[in-house]
DNA sequence: TCGTAGGCTTGACCCAGGACAAGGGCAGGC
DNA sequence: GCCTGCCCTTGTCCTGGGTCAAGCCTACGA
């Protein structure tokens, strides 16, 4: 639980980074993702249950999920809270903190990962230098929005059947885009923290889990989860949604 | 319901806005200014019930709301509508097409409004030779998830009343932002619109209003809102979650 | 090997908010 | 002025998901 964790030198390049496709080097040339690389010295590895950041710590980096999974809570002034994400490889945390210049959220691993953290105010200057990194991280920035307005659709609009089912095929959607199997999910948080970001609770999405089960819509074995019935379940989220 | 509008050249300078403490030219000194200015040259009159952009349409510009109140919603593949955002004075649209180039959202005016049209294309260029537009864009951009962050928590966490106790409250206090009398709102938005913004009907919205209003929280002339006890609504957000 | 704890499933019951319906108020058009 | 349509309010009933409770399964440590 404690806020430190091991800071590995490990010889690490965006050039050569599976991710590049996905996260900040999109589109950079080679002279250009070398600068990056010079940004983005550090890696650090964050063990399960861990947290990278607190709601209240200052900004100092962007940090771009390498391997591993993360959740991204935030506490109501009554003490309530919502997970607002579940960031996966190549996505980037701490973007809300822009605005303030401190966290909101608290960044916990919800498995052993590794971070590339980019130091924001160095970033900034390179923005400038670089047009298509500036580019590209106002598409991140962007897509983090859009990313937010999904959210907000299944909560203000689905059911909790539909809800479960739009979150399994989104996770698996993004396992396909980084080339891995997308039918097969090992889900790497529990049920309540699943209810907590769909806005139910958890013997709720234990009972839809359940369902979509005896649907064949997906197999379970524990966290793991099969998706069998893809088509079937896009149509579900699709049609499912409140009258 | 159309599209067009008439396009005013008004003479309108940020320099002179007295939104340039919310909105893109915070921080920037005279010089810088007039770089803004001679990019955001267009200004254009929507009138209430006209749309400005649609899902679908390609990213020209972003558009600061000059005067007036909009509504943002995107509609899922199931046709449910999602109101994710009342943009009001000072308040960018359009900050979510610049992922992918395409607004996926639908603003409508609420009321007749102004906005200022901002090239998104020359603005990125001028962003890389004005640091501090450059960063007070990223501020705005982060602003947007935050304030995404809020509403998720909202839809996520809260039970119809303080739904609304929240909703009043959050648009009091932009109201004095800008330096209205934050005790008084005219709502340009309808029960219904208010009811799917935040997850719930019309009817649920309606007696949560009238609830209110029996504990002399808030008083209402038809649209026109009061709100007569400030620190008790707030204390009722506050303590108002589900458990 | 067994004991224990945390997480998952399932059942029974309940309630906040949705669905439906009736009626009132107000603004715009003639 | 009056008609018309839209929005808002309020009532009644219903249901999806919450609450509470019991039992199971799996991982881990002694």
């Amino acid at each position: 639980m404690s806020v430190t964790s091991f800071e590995a030198n490990l010889k690490h390049r965006c050039s050569s980074c599976s991710l590049r496709e996905i996260c900040l080097p999109l589109g950079l040339d080679a002279e250009e993702m070398t600068k990056l690389d010079d940004l983005v010295k550090r890696r650090r590895r964050v063990f399960s249950g861990q947290s990278l950041f607190r709601a209240g710590d200052p900004l100092q980096a962007l940090a771009a999920v390498r391997t591993g999974f993360f959740k991204i809570y935030e506490v109501s002034v009554s003490g309530q809270e919502q997970i607002t994400g579940f960031p996966m490889s190549g996505e980037l945390m701490g973007l809300d903190a822009i605005s303030t210049g401190t966290h909101r959220g608290n960044a916990v691993a919800l498995e052993d990962s590794e971070v590339c953290e980019i130091p924001f105010t160095r970033l900034e200057g390179l923005l400038s230098d670089l047009p298509r990194l500036q580019h590209q991280f106002h598409k991140l920035l962007s897509g983090a929005i859009t990313t937010d307005h999904t959210l907000v659709m299944i909560l203000g609009t689905m059911t909790a059947e539909f809800k479960v089912a739009a979150f399994l095929l989104n996770l698996s959607d993004r396992r396909g885009q980084r080339g891995e199997d997308p039918s097969e999910i090992l889900l790497p948080m529990s049920r309540e923290e699943i209810g907590n970001y769909l806005g139910l609770k958890l013997e709720t999405v234990s009972r839809m889990f359940s369902k979509l089960r005896d649907q064949n819509l997906i197999e379970t074995e524990g966290r793991k989860t099969f998706i069998r019935n893809r088509k079937a379940l896009k149509a579900l989220c699709q049609q499912g949604s409140v009258t």
